[in-house]
RNA sequence: GGUCUGGUAGUUCAGUUGGUUAGAAUGUCGGCCUGUCACGCCGAAGGUCGCGGGUUCGAGUCCCGUCCAGACCGCCA
């Protein structure tokens, strides 16, 4: 037997009781006349003691052991004369009377601790060192108590976990697909799924009536923090829905995640927010609403003065930062630069500075008065004391620009907090995207994505216009799912194919197996996609989600620990009839 | 495809205008130490300054190229 506990256990009431202990020693302190050993395993770390007055058998023993030695104890555990309380054990100790080493390791390059010193490229390539680290495993653990969660209210609420093909059918629209080789098809690939979408819309067609599946997804995209090329969906899918319905029974699900994983309670119906208002209030489709600090439009009061900067501009938008009047000009200077960084794409920063006496300190006092100062201010809901900044240019970088400068803001003003959670439902999206590289409309969700009942008819005339039935669920700034009211008849899907600028033939060749089963009777239908990860992310207070993957890939989508991906052999690619390409 | 930041001891980093033998902390190793829990004290070892080229009397430092890592833009229905 190699242990009797786990090294996360024993406690006071175990005392004088003998016990074998199995892990990984953490740290040796030795003091001379007697050595502690702090022994890790998943559950915790307990103190060993050897002690020379007792036995002084073991000295070799011990002596010999390093970081990371995988060792199996056993010895009488004791009520410590020193207690550690910052430990579950830390009341107790265990005596050593015999000591195994069941291997022993080489020095870990990084230490294995909370905080490590490892770097994240040391990190990645010792992922299985990096997860011994209690923060990775509480960030493991939280992702499957998470899992747990979403399973267990789902089937409470009658919801059906189907899986679904991980080899299907490439379609061009969308992501990129990866691709996988078929042997037996020579010169043909399946993909592998961007979302299991249109099964689980088969699903609907069959029946099943309310699915969800905790999925692997896969996209061929450029990867960034928040991004990795295989990801995990909570995908869902119900008949005989409205968009509420859908609404009410996914917040249903976010209240019971807040709830289990976080103890937290929120207050009131999750607000919603149409997709044109947060564009207009904060230039972005994923507001983080922890704070205020709407967007003003003052164009209208800044033209005509002369100041050919506002004159030029499309757009004047102000955001009002409270208390902040007293900013240096050094800060301010900082602001400028960071509004200028490419990434963000300003070509200048004005200030307003509101001071406590009410006088203004502005960046522009040569081309307006106080009068002038005095209305913006207002229109900002500016009080003494606060400090408006102020972005002028094209409407749309201008907004995303403001919207960079607000985040910013929020984080300098610790607005930003991360134990804070504002959860928002934004709604109303257009159906389309206009693209002008080829001239055509995209679906800003996916293609089956139902129209507005009262859009419909500019479906014709101004696509432009549509606004859709879907749905992101936005937490803290951060897009955690999203979804729509499908199509549910060939008819306005065929329509919707045909704004979309397929041919019959495309649709046909890409999506006939789907337009085909709606005709054998589709109920109304609708469903939601979460992003697994980043929610798990999002509530461990990590800003990556390669934090909650056990294994991720890095910002060139390479695994650093294996170094895939690899080239594979001559024979491999001739028995799927493919050939290398010279660069 | 692009922009930016970084690469110096096992690790995390510092390194002045281009100038003597490249430093600190931590870890490691050795010694001392009987109540530590980030133990303490003393001592030692440890460097292809990512790689290649160039400028120079002289390059960790400047220039060019390249590789690697990270953040972001494009991209991500």
């Amino acid at each position: 037997m190699f242990r009797t506990h786990t090294c996360g256990e024993l406690r006071i009431v175990d005392v004088n009781g003998s016990v074998t202990l199995s892990g990984w020693v953490q740290r040796v302190r030795n003091l001379g006349g007697m050595t502690f050993v702090d022994l890790r395993d998943r559950y915790g770390i307990t103190q060993l003691v050897f002690d020379d007055d007792a036995d002084k058998s073991l000295n070799e023993e011990v002596h010999a052991l390093g970081r990371e030695y995988v060792v199996q104890v056993t010895g009488m555990v004791a009520e410590r004369s020193s207690k550690n309380s910052k430990i579950p054990t830390g009341d107790i100790e265990v005596i050593v009377k015999s000591l195994k080493i069941l291997n022993s390791a080489d020095l870990p390059p990084f230490t294995i601790e909370d905080e490590t010193d490892g770097g994240e490229e040391l990190r990645m390539k010792y992922r299985y060192l990096d997860l011994r680290r209690t923060p990775m495993r509480k960030a493991l653990e939280m992702r499957h108590k998470m899992a747990l969660e979403v399973r267990q209210y789902m089937n409470d609420q009658n919801f059906l976990e189907v899986e679904t093909p991980v080899l299907m059918k490439s379609t061009p629209e969308g992501a990129r697909d990866f691709v996988v080789p078929s042997r037996m098809n020579p010169g043909q690939f399946y993909a592998l799924p961007q979302s299991p979408q249109v099964f689980k819309q088969l699903l609907m067609v069959a029946g099943y009536d309310r699915y969800f599946q905790i999925v692997k997804c896969f996209r061929d995209e450029d990867l960034r923090a928040d991004r990795q090329p295989e990801f995990t969906q909570i995908d869902c899918e119900m008949s005989f829905v409205d968009q509420e319905d859908i609404l009410n029974t996914f917040e249903g699900l976010a209240r019971h995640l807040f709830k289990s994983l976080r103890n937290v309670d929120i207050v009131g119906d999750f607000p919603r927010m149409p997709f044109a208002d947060a564009m207009k209030f904060y230039g972005s489709d994923k507001p983080d609403i922890r704070f205020d600090m709407r967007f003003v439009d003052i164009s209208s009061m800044t033209k005509g003065k002369g100041f050919k900067v506002f004159d030029d501009a499309e757009y004047v938008g102000a955001i009002c930062a409270e208390r902040c009047a007293t900013y240096s000009r050094k800060e301010l200077d900082q602001l400028t630069d960071f509004v200028k960084k490419p990434q963000v794409g300003a070509t200048g920063l004005v200030y307003v500075k509101y001071n406590q006496d009410g006088s203004f300190k502005t960046s522009v006092d040569k081309f307006f008065s106080p009068d002038d100062f005095k209305e913006w201010a207002e229109m900002c809901g500016a009080k003494p004391g606060d400090l408006l900044l102020i972005l002028a240019g094209a409407r749309k970088q201008t907004l995303s620009a403001l919207c960079d400068l607000r985040l910013e803001m929020g984080n300098r003003l610790g607005l930003r907090d991360n134990n804070k959670f504002a959860p928002l439902w934004v709604v109303d999206f257009p159906l389309l995207e206009w693209d002008d590289n080829s001239q055509r409309f995209y679906a800003m969700h996916h293609p089956f994505t139902s129209p507005k009942d009262e859009d419909m008819e500019l479906l014709d005339r101004n696509p432009g216009e549509v606004r859709a039935n879907a749905y992101d669920l936005v937490i803290n700034g951060v897009e955690i799912g999203g979804g729509s009211i499908r199509i549910h008849n060939d008819g306005l899907q065929n329509k919707m194919f045909k704004v979309l600028g397929f041919t019959e033939e495309e649709a046909e060749s890409q999506f006939g197996f789907l337009m085909n089963a709606f005709k054998y009777g589709a109920p109304p239908h609708g469903g939601v996609a979460f992003g697994f990860d980043r929610w798990v992310s999002l509530f461990a207070g990590v800003d990556s989600i390669r934090e909650v993957i056990a294994f991720p890939k890095n910002n060139a989508g390479r695994d650093v620990m294996n170094d895939a991906p690899s080239y594979i052999s001559k024979s491999q690619l001739d028995e799927l009839m493919i050939e290398i390409k010279n660069k």
